[in-house]
DNA sequence: CGCGCCGTTGAGCCCGTTCAAAAAGTGTGG
DNA sequence: CCACACTTTTTGAACGGGCTCAACGGCGCG
């Protein structure tokens, strides 16, 4: 789809977003959601590879995830790169630095096509005085994402290569499954084997390795950008996952 | 000082709470900070090793730690462990769960004798829409923490062992410093080789070795559960930082 | 004084890295 | 539809940072 194209295409009303349920307006009723929709300042397109934000700018807009994938990451010396989260359709993007009015401690790149739903700081602000229960489910939200950190943070400090991989794996086939329970058992998954190493702490070579084991144990099939995961109790098995964190939580 | 002395110690008041511009009351005034204080369930305190609370268990309270050191931390399989993050007075704990009204996903529990306020979560629902600005800030609390951890992530996942040492004992000096601005350079350490060691994702055996390098580089002195560090900048350029994240955030 | 926790040191090994290169897939323009 | 460039995936060989296993010294506390 050409970019003149894509920008004729309509712009989506709230009250019919497809991840509404998902997202920081579900505490909404529908008349509510009509009157919300003001504080989004704009609809934005993106094409893959393409910036949501750069570490080091000046914050002044949050973003909800309106389709496609991103990711946040954090650039080191010597050209090193840690992912620290992905982000799907629905999610909460840049809320941090910017509730914060600070600066972005964190660049967000797209992984695929996608567009966004804009809020520029002050409809945020005004957003919680006219709607307070808005406020706790930002804190909601925050408190997920958190909670997905912490895990990421003991899987990359104490977990071995192979049990790493596979917890991504499943987190994000997992997180995807909610958000498309119709479709079949495998989904799109446009994480390059580039992009998982740097989200693990590995390098690409050895996630490559990682992945070929996880496939000779037929732990999961992943080929053209889709994932299959035959048995999600067996893979939280070897990612070293209690198997009760698969039923759990519901997982944002 | 023995449990029973301990206990009959007065309990202070949230008017001249030493750490209040740390905490979450810091946008109040006096006069509202006195009628705020009935939020406040108990004043608890609690002696080295003691849990705040555990993994699994429902949670119904928020703390605000008042003195003393406390870690976050998560269990893992053949008894692994990951410290998440650490707690300095002033900072705020458990509002994640909490607020997500759930269970806890990781477990708390105090380095030092140590002091906490308690928030029964009935109350800090009423302080949000009593008090909006208390919700924002709130926010700012939780997006700085966020901030710190995505630090500790890129810090495990793409440094080496002696870069992930110093960026912690840095983080750790700064974030105490900003606390006690008055005292020497030198300033109390209770966190033992192994707790550094779960939370860098090292072995202590390793963690122990590279301490030594720091100290025969000059870099730091770390004996008697005290730390100093003669030149933060250097230290910084050693922990792989970009000096500028020195001056850069105010921290907490 | 003895027990337990914490810090320290040594030797050898292994998981994941580095370096190198080829094969397969993907997108672009003619 | 094909040719070309680029990115991504895959495989091999050798190295090394951090781990494992084992032991000892020091210090606080009952």
């Amino acid at each position: 789809m050409g970019q003149l194209e894509q920008d004729k295409l309509p712009i989506p009303q709230c009250v019919a977003c497809p991840v509404r349920r998902l997202a920081l307006f579900q505490p909404l009723s529908p008349n509510e959601i009509q009157a919300a929709q003001r504080y989004r300042s704009e609809f934005r397109r993106l094409r893959r590879g393409d910036a949501i934000y750069a570490q080091g700018e000046p914050a002044h807009e949050t973003y909800t995830l309106f389709g496609g994938w991103a990711y946040l990451y954090q650039e080191l010396p010597a050209g090193r790169r840690q992912v620290l989260s992905f982000q799907l359709p629905g999610d909460l993007l840049g809320f941090q630095a910017e509730l914060a009015d600070g600066v972005r401690g964190h660049s967000a790149r797209v992984l695929s096509d996608a567009a966004l739903c804009v809020f520029p700081r002050d409809a945020m602000l005004a957003m919680f005085s006219e709607h307070p229960e808005l406020g706790i489910r930002l804190i909601w939200m925050a408190a997920q994402d958190q909670a997905l950190v912490h895990e990421h943070l003991a899987s990359i400090g104490r977990r071995s290569a192979l049990e790493r991989v596979a917890g991504l794996l499943l987190e994000l086939y997992l997180r995807i499954r909610v958000r498309q329970p119709g479709e079949g058992k495998d989904v799109p998954f446009p994480v390059t084997q580039s992009l998982i190493a740097d989200a693990v702490g590995l390098t690409k070579i050895h996630v490559n390795r990682t992945l070929r084991k996880l496939r000779e144990d037929g732990l999961l099939s992943l080929t053209h950008r889709r994932l299959e995961v035959p048995d999600p109790g067996r893979l939280a098995k070897a990612a070293g996952l209690s198997s009760a964190a698969l039923t759990q939580r519901p997982m944002i």
